[in-house]
RNA sequence: GGUUCCUUGGCCGAGUGGCUUAGGCACUGGUCUGCAAAACCAGGUACGGCGGUUCGAAUCCGCCAGGAACCUCCA
């Protein structure tokens, strides 16, 4: 299948064709979390964005190496005992190992991600495993002569960068600016200049986390491990490198000066950011502290919710709007997500309840094509899915023999609408959960006893026999007791 | 302060030079129904403000207003 693809670069700030480097492959590589708190909805982002977009790829039968790290060492030791409530914190007086909260961390990151119907990618490298390959390049930096040692850290030398490559290209920043704006902060005279970024740092002699150097004992800077893992895992130039637009600077600026230097090129063809999810108009973060966690939303345990989301309903609502725009988190519009979503897998299971007729009386050609289109176009979601409820429309109006189908466009049609609806955008129709089927079954039993109850009001014996009798037979015991009746499976 | 970006109907959210009245949710009328629900049919409301370019602009340009992201860890 050869259809072409767009994608949105942010290096040329427009839409390109999407040509991998190698025919047939492509390396993909995207910046995971920093396993230090639970996953809230502004991770659920980047990570369907992309899962969306190797699914896509793989779907058009390119093999897709998909890199996704785990950030294990840079900033943990001081956010490691976050304790919600103060007995969590008292137990936590004797601090955890580091690694122990990155596996508590990364577990919990992989349940919310499996939940949310994110494949796992093809490696999830950890930076603490990195430490030789990052060393390596910082040697081969030095040796270039754009890094400079201080006080057994080493800093990346932006200036001396920006006097022989552009730096900035990806951001469209100006270093003369930034060199003027940057705010001076505490513990940064070691710099030559301000906009100069750590590669290693000495370990302060309370830091947990610190390995052998030829510089200091220390740790690797925070940009040098997606340079090293993107390096390691994909090559020198790989062909998509994606992430959240909150680490297009300087996170991504600096990736870029340093696989420069060290390799002699940019390390990504295409860089694709997606936007940041707010709240109130305001971006949800963690410096802002206004996150709702993944587990919040789907318990329904957090003040701004009004009730418990499903996964999948927080899928659709993200892919419901485009990649690049920021989304803005509500009830009503979670609840309109929600239904929405409802009204297509009830007609995804009506697929098969449609009678083939002897023509049909729609295109599923033109219907085909502009879900391809609108998918390949930048990864189009909102489009794609206002073309599966075309799609809803004319399921329904199968079933109402508003329309026809033959066999074989029938089963066309319904092999499309499975693609892209659960292969493409990974909307799984979950079961409902035994847990909600648990809870209603005692309201069901309760609305039983209560009609009998009325029935035996109105001396209906009939109906209230009926009832009991019924329920006798699947295994129900009723019992009649002076506060009324209660019920219990035998 | 610097850089970049955004502002679409009751809500969310696509579109980006001329007929897309996108789509979802909500709403209104009708068909169906014992009554509902679902479904189907029909319907309304929009492009922040002011100027400009153009035969024509929500879409291009300028100014103004409001908001955001980044410049420090952040998806």
């Amino acid at each position: 299948m050869t259809r072409e693809i767009f994608i949105y670069n942010t290096l040329s700030r427009s839409k390109e064709k999407f040509e991998s480097i190698n025919p047939g492959r492509v390396g993909l590589y995207v910046c995971g979390p920093t396993v230090y708190g639970d996953p809230h909805l502004g991770h659920a982002r980047p990570a369907i964005t992309f899962d969306l977009l190797s699914r896509l790829l793989r779907h058009l039968e390119y093999k897709v190496r998909y890199v996704r790290n785990i950030t294990d060492v840079g900033h943990l030791e001081n956010d490691a005992d976050e304790g919600e409530d103060k007995i969590a914190k008292k137990a936590k007086l004797d601090e955890l190992e580091p690694m122990e909260v990155v596996h508590y961390y990364t577990d919990r990151y992989h349940d919310y991600m499996k939940m949310l119907n994110i494949k796992s990618p093809s490696i999830e490298p950890r930076a603490s495993g990195h430490i030789i390959e990052q060393q390596e390049i910082i040697k081969n930096i030095l040796e270039k002569g754009y890094a400079y040692e201080s006080n057994g850290s080493i800093y990346f030398d932006v200036k001396k960068y920006n006097q022989d490559f552009p730096y900035g290209i990806l951001s469209g920043r100006n270093i003369d600016d930034l060199i003027s704006n940057t705010r001076t902060l505490d513990g940064q005279s070691e710099k030559r200049n301000n906009v100069d970024f750590a590669l290693w740092k000495k370990a302060a002699p309370e830091h947990i986390m610190r390995w052998p150097s030829p510089w200091s004992d220390g740790f690797p800077g925070w940009h040098l491990e997606c340079s090293a893992m993107s390096k390691k895992y994909l090559g020198e130039q790989f062909d998509i490198h994606g992430g959240g637009m909150d680490l297009l600077f300087p996170h991504h600026e600096c990736e870029i000066a340093q696989s420069t230097v060290a390799n002699g090129n940019a390390p990504a063809k295409y860089w694709m950011h997606n936007n940041m999810i707010t709240i109130g108009g305001q971006k949800m973060g963690k410096s802002l502290g206004n996150f709702i966690t993944l587990e919040q939303f789907f318990t329904g345990n957090h003040d701004k919710l009004d009730k418990a989301y499903s996964p999948m309903t927080i899928r659709f609502f993200i892919l419901q709007a485009h990649y690049r725009s920021t989304l803005d988190f509500g009830n009503e519009a979670l609840q309109a997500a929600e239904k929405g979503l409802n009204k297509l897998n009830e007609a995804l299971l009506n697929l098969e309840k449609i009678p083939s007729s002897s023509e049909t009386s729609f295109s599923i050609e033109e219907f085909e094509n502009k879900c391809y289109n609108a998918i390949c176009d930048d990864l189009n979601s909102p489009i794609l899915i206002a073309n599966l409820f075309d799609g809803v429309k004319h399921i329904n109006n199968l079933l109402a023999g508003n329309s026809k189908i033959t066999s074989n466009d029938l089963e066309h049609f319904k092999n499309l609408m499975m693609l892209f609806a659960n292969e493409i955008l990974g909307l799984s129709q979950e079961e409902k959960s035994e847990e909600a089927t648990h809870s209603k079954l005692d309201e069901v039993m309760n609305l039983l006893l209560q009609l009998r109850s009325d029935a035996k009001t109105n001396k209906d014996w009939n109906t209230a026999d009926k009832i009991r009798n019924e329920l006798q037979n699947l295994g129900f015991v009723v019992k009649d007791g002076a506060e009324g009746a209660t019920w219990e499976l035998k």
